[in-house]
DNA sequence: GGTACCTGTATTGTCAACAATATTGTCGAT
DNA sequence: ATCGACAATATTGTTGACAATACAGGTACC
């Protein structure tokens, strides 16, 4: 596994990028000749890919980018609030004071962006920020599983961020949670994280 | 993949049966005698088994099978406390009549193990029990994680089994999983399962 | 005109040989 | 006797060719 790593990086990298689309074929030679390796890599990529959740694979039929649809994306938000829960108490359990610092930077940074209507940083910093809680709460597993979750939720996390208004509905959530973590009540913690992503789910179900 | 299919299964089932030892190098030709299959084939199924978290591999030093340590399980274990507990919230919400009462028998029974003492009987059951839980939660996502997080706890869970005592305490969190899926109250029921499996990982702490 | 079959092509599945790399054992010098 | 360099061996990584399979298009028959 050593040209596999990079051709299943690079492939994983174009997916997440959108630069396939769902039920499209992924033909083995075509991705030789895209990344400029040998079948037997692309053929380790199309299989890590497929126990990542990223690819469907058939028997002699091939790979194709899997499709996920708005009922399978609110059952991957369903896990996601109870893991991310559990990360939240556990960092609200674990945080420092530089960290607590750096949480109330990133909900001064929001404010600030979404009252100047810039929802592109809007969204950046909402990755921050769930970026930092799973750095805090050092749990590996849980992380993980978050890791892979949102691997498949790009397309739609994507169209979330599209939704008007919803940056100034969320900003107040996500600073229930960052008040949470740095005042260290994990109970509170958990539950500001999980309110926060049902409101994920209904804005999800919303879009149909 | 057909072939690779039927080794990465037969693999797997010789792991979880434990019939290799943590950290013991898995040499593909040796598997190739054992599996009778091509090294093409038992290669696939090693690289499924590492996505799977049972086996890891390092480039040029082949593959081995992966240790699951104290900290690990209880990380695992307290993954799993949230996954199961979003799976019996949706069991309360979604359980007919017909699955209320297979659930009250196995309640039943499980009183009968312990009281007949059969530690053995009662392992069973609780397996049913959670399988149940998960058939009726019908929560693919959910399920999935559980699946794939259970794989690597079988060495942990085999020792947990063996603590003396356990089923005494453990018969009555199940009965009140149980009675709360039954009544419909999903808040209870996650509550209930949780409160179960926070026993387990002070179990699985217990044991060091 | 429609349906079933057959053939050609595109694509994936499998293999055995070869190359690259790590590990182990041996030898000599200090 | 211990350490380091070096050679031998074991094991994995990679490649290209070949076999098996599914799909599309055409043809004959009903």
């Amino acid at each position: 596994m050593v040209a596999d790593a990079r051709v299943t990086e690079e492939l994983k990298a174009a997916i997440l990028r959108g630069e396939f689309a769902p039920r499209q074929r992924l033909v083995e030679i075509e991705l030789c000749e895209q990344f400029d390796a040998s079948r037997f890599a692309v053929r380790a990529a199309l299989q890590a890919l497929e126990a990542d959740g990223l690819v469907e694979r058939q028997r002699n039929r091939g790979a194709r980018i899997r499709e996920i649809g708005i009922d399978e994306a609110v059952e991957i938000t369903q896990v996601r609030e109870v893991v991310e829960g559990l990360i939240a108490r556990r960092a609200a359990e674990r945080v420092d004071d530089a960290e607590a610092e750096a949480l109330a930077e990133i909900g001064r940074a929001m404010h600030a962006a979404v009252a100047a209507g810039e929802v592109g940083e809007y969204s950046d910093l909402n990755a921050r920020l769930h970026a930092l809680l799973r750095d805090i709460a050092r749990h590996d597993k849980a992380n993980g599983i978050i890791a892979h979750l949102h691997g498949q939720m790009v397309r739609h996390q994507f169209a979330l961020s599209r939704v008007p208004g919803r940056s100034k509905v969320s900003v107040h959530q996500h600073q229930a949670i960052i008040d949470a973590v740095i005042a260290r009540d994990a109970d509170a913690a958990e539950a500001a994280m999980r309110a926060h992503i049902v409101s994920v789910i209904e804005a999800l179900r919303a879009i149909v």
